[in-house]
DNA sequence: CGTGTGCCCTGACAGC
DNA sequence: TGCTGTCAGGGCACAC
């Protein structure tokens, strides 16, 4: 479930056996996720010294001496494994240094490689278009009030988008939305401002929590077969419909369809 | 430009 | 033990 909070989990976890290392191969086991493979991939990428690993919005980032950066997105499914014992048939990527062995386990296919100089990732054009880092200085109740200005769609569906706060997925709007009391269905241009007070703090403190409850589990990245991941929170609204709102005030978790996805949220405590 | 829809792909799970 | 239908963390192309 990789959302801004996974992917950074994963970065930290790559970090700890990748950071300063030199990559020794690279293999490819198809031509392309979401999209082709860059061509030059294996080519700058084995012998290569890794300098660093980080995070922008969903994309990790793996920065290499030689000025190249390789930038990777989990899509829906991805996750790295890290010294498996077994394949994997969806491992499209193995990258191995002297100690280790790095796959990138794709299933769905949704996710994205790509290189890209390093002095030129500000206008990778992926890049150029997202909105502030929702855990950086730039999300701001003010940024949010201009981004949103007159928007006619849902709020739900402007956090979803990439342009307005960098990081957000399904999950952690239907989780922030709930905290501040916002409810799915108002137009982004009627959310109040000290709704959007609220909201900002609630978005910092979901996905830090989580990012937390993430790296609680990094032990397991030293074991055998350790997959970088998941993390376990209990969730308050999503995916609990049915469920009684945990505020206590009765309401009842419903589930509806917005952009073709679902949210999840209180009809009672939300407004 | 902003907005809405459908699709990319595999796997897990429920129901029959 | 199958089948079939539904749904899943994201992003993009395309139509208005």
């Amino acid at each position: 479930m990789p959302e801004l909070p996974e992917v950074e989990t994963t970065v930290r976890g790559l970090a700890q056996f990748l950071d300063g290392e030199r990559i020794t191969s690279v293999r490819l086991n198809r031509p392309n996720l979401r999209r082709p493979f860059p061509p030059d991939l294996v080519q700058v990428m084995a012998g290569a010294q890794v300098t660093g690993l980080s995070r922008r919005a969903k994309y990790g980032l793996i920065h290499l001496d030689r000025d190249a950066t390789v930038i990777f997105h989990l899509g829906m499914s991805g996750r790295w494994r890290i010294d498996p014992s077994q394949p994997d048939k969806h491992d499209h990527m193995v990258v191995e240094t002297a100690d280790h062995q790095f796959a990138l386990c794709d299933p769905r296919r949704f996710g994205s490689v790509d290189l890209v100089d390093t002095p030129a990732l500000d206008t990778w054009p992926q890049f150029a278009s997202l909105g502030p880092e929702p855990l950086g200085p730039l999300l701001t109740p003010q940024h949010l009030k201009a981004a949103l200005k007159d928007k006619v769609q849902t709020i739900k569906l402007c956090l979803l988008d990439q342009r307005v706060v960098a990081g957000l997925g399904n999950i952690y709007v239907c989780e922030a939305l709930y905290r501040a009391g916002i409810s799915p269905l108002r137009k982004g241009g009627k959310v109040t401002r000290p709704q959007l007070e609220r909201l900002v703090p609630h978005i910092v403190e979901v996905l830090s929590q989580s990012i937390r409850d993430g790296g609680s589990s990094l032990r397991d990245y030293a074991a055998p077969d350790g997959e970088l991941g998941y993390f376990a929170t209990r969730f308050a609204v999503y995916g609990r419909e049915g469920e009684p709102c945990s505020n206590g005030d009765g309401g009842i978790i419903r589930r509806i369809q917005q952009g073709g996805r679902s949210t999840w949220y209180c009809p009672k405590c939300q407004k």
